[in-house]
DNA sequence: GGTTGCATGTAAATGGTTACATGATTGT
DNA sequence: ACAATCATGTAACCATTTACATGCAACC
């Protein structure tokens, strides 16, 4: 998914200024399945206004830079449906933990207890995020009240499935205490 | 994580040649928490080769290319724990369909059923298969298992969710039937 | 005095994806 | 016949990531 269309998005969702889409991939409905970088999203919203895909009004602001609040357009909104026409790929997740725990029986088993529980507490975090977004947003649409739950039922799958499972891998880190030494 | 790293981690597994690898990223263990394309894997082979990280012996194949098997070097194996050592930035979940189902308002409600069933059958089928890798599978090491029943455990949070909250997001699609047009 | 939040943007570097190039074998 | 599997590799393209650049306000 490139930024373009992703900021595109954010403004159909509302008008919005690139800080607060930026936002919106950290902290909202979409921070789960997305992320986002300043880097992209204003090359891409400056792109938008080019292609008539969005319209922008400077807010002058004392002391600070100007804040731009991007609004789509018609058109803008006709390109948001077509790129929704397409046939979604599958979900990728990219862990660089799971990288990890292929090769326990080079670690520590200590390393790999911490990381895992550090891991699990990570899970609960985002889950108690998303618990107290869903609390303070009732109105929520139907949308953003599925993907909170689906974000919540992954986090909470990987979190109990690490917590019963963690000591099997410890177990096999275990087993070769002096793996790490081998390499120095 | 690079593509060299990936290379490294695969041949630690065992020799392999580029093209073996491919499918360890595909169909293996990692298949489910990584991707990597020729495209990055053999000019990541060559530099590891440069490196000293890992060595090539070729094998003439008679009516094909030369199969190309790499092996990771002491000095290799030394880098790849050095890689490990860095801590694991947090999972990344990249799906395009929570991005549509995010907008699902514009759409028409039958394609949000057919998209949301169409991806529980993916999420089942992909259960299906760690289940049948376990089982051709009963010697391998406790982190494979491991990585297999997270991905199992994910998969299945997801299909159930999505099942059981389907409904949800259809009704908020069939309120507005003509969003789509709108647009046109 | 340092960090976080607000606020926008550019430029370089990195590096992954896609398309191309080659070619035999096996299965449908 | 056509697609898929095996098998390697290059080059152009495209995009994100990262670092840089600026600067005030609020909080600890």
């Amino acid at each position: 998914m490139d930024a373009r269309t992703l900021c595109l998005g954010a403004l159909e969702l509302g008008d919005a200024s690139g800080y607060e889409i930026k936002k919106l991939y950290e902290e909202g409905d979409l921070s789960h399945f997305y992320a986002v970088g300043f880097g992209s999203i204003y090359p891409a919203l400056t792109r938008l206004v080019e292609e008539g895909l969005a319209e922008c009004s400077d807010q002058p602001q004392d002391k600070r830079p100007d804040k731009k609040i991007y609004r789509i357009t018609p058109k803008g909104r006709g390109e948001l449906i077509r790129s929704l026409a397409v046939q979604p790929g599958p979900d990728k997740i990219r862990s660089e933990l799971c990288f990890l725990l292929l090769f326990a029986n080079l670690l520590p088993a200590a390393r790999i207890d911490k990381l895992i529980e550090d891991r699990i507490a990570w899970y609960r975090e985002q889950m108690a995020e998303i618990d107290s977004c869903e609390a303070e947003t009732p109105d929520a649409s139907a949308s953003a009240r599925f993907l909170g739950g689906l974000g919540h039922a992954i986090y909470k799958s990987a979190a109990d499935f690490m917590a019963a499972h963690k000591s099997e891998i410890i177990a096999a880190a275990e087993a070769q205490p002096g793996a790490a030494r081998a390499a120095e």
